[in-house]
RNA sequence: GGGUUCGUAGCUCAGUUGGUUAGAGCGCCACAUUGACAUUGUGGAGGUCAGAGGUUCAACUCCUCUCGGACCCACCA
């Protein structure tokens, strides 16, 4: 076998290692060793959109995934980690749209058959790059179980859950005002919707009493919707318009006469207190034109222009356009009163970020009422817990005030409603089918919201409805891991649709992550470059130093910031694994049993202990970060600072391969590569991916390192001796040996001061004697004068110290109220800290 | 309007149910370094834990308020 290189490669080394993985199929948890005896754990893989590739959010959820993946499959387990991608409809859509526009190609002139091709063109490639980018983070995902939310199971499973909601009453039809994309052309849900605060005008425009009796003043952002007006509104108890009511006013421009109503939705405080009314485009003003029967006149159509009835004058201009003449007439008219600067939040379409305009269009709807109160239930009963728990109240809120989730979209690609029309004696006819129920019928052209498909995925990909079998075994899934941003997009809908199909929660724990942000708190973000590119940063640092830089220092739900420096620190960090485990495998492994005899051995075995039941505490508790920091500070601080310190005077070859050989387990689901390769070292033959978890052995744990943690002591005194003394470098010191911590040679190595063991200390006037810790050292007296004056210092720090602990401890109500186990503890520092004292 | 969250060393962040002399990494300074590693080692400087009040024997930690940042939800026209 050839030598360890100096520096660990990790480009040489990533692919080949993933192939062996692949290779093994052990990915795949039906495949493991006693499969049917293992317990599942299963994770489904939030399915990234195929709009494009992967970004560093990605990289964050694959980790995680990844990692508790790899550990519970190291804990025995089978563990599935199900991957996929999503269609993404309007997201998909609105990408593929713009890059056929590059090239001259309208949509609407190729046809829905043509671009659908495009799209699917577009899938392949950008799916597969998915893939290759998913492997590259070094997920262990069964491939054999990949999934596209348009395959055809998860297609039939979309369609029998349509079928089975509307067959029970959950879906309708109806004519609706919904929020509209001018652009895309499609209604879209609320939550596709942002809110955008935007500098505008208030304009305050005077309605004519139709009885000559003065006027009515309204206040509006959006004058041109006036045209449309079928209402002026006020609230029932403001006296400054008791006397209006029942009366009429005439609008202005369009000379209507329409009626002064009163409704408690009215906010007195706003405006003028009274309000134009207009049902047909705006969402309040349509449930005031329901409860009131207002006629309804729209003068908006689907393409963001004015219609007809808004008046020849009118028609064929877009909003703004039409909002600026309208304001010039009304300004003729002398009906403006007054204009004010106001700043109002304008909805935009979360994909093109074009102005919504709410618009009545025949769209199809889920009645999500019954099946939140349900999915409220699951997260309160503790069926699901969610990590961070913050987020369950922000889940309530929504949940309790849900409207129903409009689905259909007036788009191209995705799933296409499994209903059917057809006209019969001048009737039209529905039918909700998963076939054609006939020649004569016709498809449904709408397709549905994408996130219909995504919220069966935890179950449609386990072969739900028709082959249960991996259903059975795998599901519930036992973690979503996901960013908090589509907690109600996704998993809301999730818990709500999984509830209802198979009657049981999708998942049993939910971890939220947080955003990615750049070192200035920034989002990230392509377009403005200033992102940390995970391509890049995985081939300049390794897949293993990035996957550690996200983990540690990253809290659930809490925006982390990444940076270039930090990657690189876990760089480093896996050169000095890479650089232990070159110092282990240098010394040919021993045969028979491992003795830990030493001081050191025993304290590097008590280390390592501990390691084991903070790393499988901090998994337990999906502390991930609290995990790789223990991991991190063992290796460096203890393993490679201390302990191969040590080795190098004094060597228990076996104990470092077995502390290499458990640290590697530990460390495997966080960087699974460099750890695998250097576990080939170990086991040619043998894969760590299925190796063991360590189990802590309580009788090792026991505190066998206080001896050489005293030893730790006598050496930094030793250090600070050096370093404040002014000894000459060569120069030596002398010391009585008494025990066996008392070797020259560790002090020597580990202090950097030469000292020499001696029978008898010299008795010469030149040199004095110097107590650290039990040992005395002879030494030339002008060197101790110098380290004393630094050594009283730090003396009376410490009898600083010592005097508040005793404070503390004879204070009356502290002895009488502190829990017994404060007080031990503080006892027990007392003793350290005068034990320090007399090692000092 | 409702809700969430953050403010700890120059920078990025830990700090477990209140109980170490408030920690780490990076950066900075000094020194060291030919039996793994300069992608190294040892040591140092640097913090009134945003501010004010309160609860407590004890507050970075709990409560109230103030200041400053980030975000989510919502049909203020």
């Amino acid at each position: 076998m050839p030598e360890l290189l100096k520096t660990y490669n990790p480009r040489e080394v990533e692919q080949a290692i993933y192939r062996r993985w692949e290779e093994s199929g052990l990915f795949n948890p039906d495949k493991l060793p006693l499969a049917k005896r293992r317990k599942p754990f299963t994770i489904s893989m939030p399915p990234p959109n195929i709009t494009g590739e992967l970004h560093i959010g990605h990289m964050l959820g694959l980790t995680i995934q990844d990692l508790l993946i790899r550990y519970h499959r190291l804990r025995g387990e089978a563990a599935l980690l199900v991957p996929g991608t999503d269609h993404a409809a309007i997201a998909t859509q609105v990408v593929v749209e713009r890059e056929l526009r590059k090239e001259g190609v309208q949509r609407h002139e190729i046809g829905r058959e043509k671009f659908l091709e495009h799209v699917w063109k577009w899938k392949e490639k950008y799916g597969r790059r998915i893939v290759e980018q998913t492997k590259r983070v070094g997920a262990s995902a069964d491939w054999s179980r990949e999934r596209f939310t348009m395959d055809k199971g998860l297609t039939l499973a979309v369609n029998t859950a349509f079928k089975r909601l509307y067959d029970d009453g959950l879906i309708y039809r109806g004519e609706r005002i919904t929020n509209w994309c001018p652009a895309c052309r499609t209604s879209i849900s609320d939550l596709e919707v942002d809110h955008e605060d935007v500098p505008g005008k208030l304009w305050y425009i005077k309605y004519p009493l139709t009885d000559g009796s003065g006027h009515v003043t309204v206040a509006t952002t959006r004058p041109e919707t006036m045209l449309g007006d079928t209402a002026v509104a006020v609230h029932p108890g403001d006296a400054r318009f008791a006397s209006f009511a029942g009366k009429t006013v005439r609008l202005p421009i369009t000379g209507h006469n329409i009626p002064i109503i009163t409704d408690t939705k009215i906010d007195r405080e706003f405006g003028t207190g009274a309000v134009k009314v207009t049902p047909a485009h705006d969402m309040l003003d349509y449930e005031l034109g329901q409860t009131h029967r207002l006629p309804i006149v729209r003068i908006i159509g689907f393409d963001g222009r004015l219609l007809p009835a808004a008046g020849v004058e009118y028609c064929g201009l877009s909003v703004l356009e039409a909002r600026q003449r309208v304001i010039e007439k009304l300004r003729g008219l002398n009906a403006i009163e007054k204009e004010e600067d106001h700043i109002h939040a304008v909805a935009l379409c979360s994909r093109s970020k074009t102005v919504i305009e709410p618009l009545i269009s025949k769209q199809w709807f889920v009645r999500v009422k019954p099946l939140a109160e349900k999915a409220v239930r699951a997260v309160r009963s503790g069926k699901i817990k969610i990590v961070p728990e913050r987020f369950v109240k922000t889940y309530f809120q929504w949940m309790e005030n849900i409207h129903d989730w409009n689905i259909s979209r007036q788009i191209w690609w995705g799933h296409q409603l499994p209903v059917w029309y057809r006209t019969q004696n001048g009737r039209e006819e529905t039918r909700v089918s998963l076939t054609r129920p006939g020649p004569s019928w016709t498809q449904d052209t709408d397709t549905l919201d994408t996130w219909f498909s995504a919220g069966l995925w935890t179950f449609s990909t386990l072969g739900w409805p028709k082959n249960t079998a991996d259903l059975r075994r795998y599901h519930p899934t036992d973690v979503l891991e996901t960013a908090w941003d589509i907690l109600f997009f996704w998993v809301a809908r999730m818990i709500m649709f999984s509830l209802y199909f198979v009657k049981e929660v999708p998942f049993k724990t939910v971890y939220l992550h947080g955003l990615v942000l750049d070192e200035h708190g920034q989002k990230m973000s392509k377009s403005k470059g200033t992102g940390v590119d995970p391509l890049v940063m995985g081939d300049k640092y390794g897949t293993d130093a990035l996957r550690m830089s996200l983990i540690v220092g990253n809290a659930p739900g809490q925006d982390f910031r990444l940076y270039e420096k930090k990657i690189e620190g876990y760089r480093n960090f896996a050169n000095k694994l890479w650089n232990v485990s070159r110092f282990v495998l240098s010394n040919e492994r021993p045969r028979g049993r491992v003795t830990a005899g030493s001081l050191a051995d025993r304290w590097i075995l008590g280390k390592s202990q501990q390691l084991i039941k903070n790393v499988t505490r901090g998994l337990d508790k999906l502390d991930f970060s609290a995990a790789g920091q223990n991991l991190y500070d063992f290796l460096w601080h203890d393993f490679a600072d201390w302990y191969l310190e040590v080795s190098k005077v004094r060597k228990n070859v076996g104990l470092l391969y077995v502390v290499l050989d458990n640290y590697l387990r530990l460390l495997h689901p966080f960087m699974p590569f460099i750890t695998e390769q250097l576990w080939s070292r170990l086991y040619p033959d043998r894969l760590l991916l299925v190796s063991a978890w360590p189990k802590p052995s309580p009788r090792l744990a026991e505190a066998a390192g206080q001896l050489f943690e005293k030893l730790q002591r006598t050496v930094v005194a030793l250090r600070n001796f050096r370093l404040h003394s002014g000894l000459p470098a060569g120069a030596s010191c002398s010391f009585v040996a008494r025990s066996e911590a008392d070797d020259a040679r560790l002090l020597a190595a580990l202090s950097g001061v030469r000292v020499q063991t001696v029978r008898r200390l010299t008795v010469d006037s030149r040199y004095g004697d110097l107590l650290i810790g039990e040992i005395t050292f002879q030494i030339e007296k002008r060197y101790i004068e110098r380290f004393e004056s630094w050594r009283q210092k730090e003396r009376v720090a410490l009898e600083s110290h010592i005097a508040s602990i005793e404070r503390k401890l004879n204070n009356e109500r502290f002895a009488a109220r502190a829990p017994s186990a404060v007080v031990t503890n503080e006892r027990e520092k007392l003793a350290t800290a005068k034990q320090r004292l007399l090692e000092l």
